[in-house]
DNA sequence: TTAGCCTTGAAA
DNA sequence: TTTCAAGGCTAA
């Protein structure tokens, strides 16, 4: 912006955008802040674990309702198995197993801010 | 069992 | 050599 007041000196201001509405930093399982990409997306450190722990030991959960249950930050221990069904839906896959195959150019998602 | 931090190793 | 996600570790 110039300013009009100012007589031989221009004053710019630079309008800072700030986009804190959808800025997707959260979870798309739970909500909860994401420190990376895990499983192939992003995803917080908890679910992270969880998915792993998960698949590494073959693990069984089953829901006591109707396999329908919120998942969030608070609930999400609540339900191991819509958490796992969430994380599946939202596609999380076990495709990078360490120690062999290659990661490739997953570069189709960026975080063109 | 959860979840945050740490180690590791392949790819860039 | 740096980056960063998979897997390891462990306090709570």
């Amino acid at each position: 912006v110039i300013n009009p007041h100012s007589k031989g000196s221009v004053t710019l201001k630079v309008m800072e955008y700030s986009y804190d509405d959808d800025l997707e930093e959260l979870c798309p399982v739970c909500g909860d802040k994401v420190s990376g990409y895990h499983y192939g997306l992003l995803t917080c450190e908890s679910c992270k674990g969880f998915f792993k722990r998960t698949v590494q030991n073959n693990k069984r959960y089953t829901c006591a309702e109707n396999q329908e249950c919120k998942i969030d930050k608070t609930q999400r221990k609540r339900c191991p198995f819509c958490r796992f069904q969430k994380c599946l839906s939202v596609g999380m896959r076990l495709e990078g197993k360490r120690k062999h195959l290659l990661p490739q150019q997953k570069k189709d998602t960026f975080l063109t801010h």
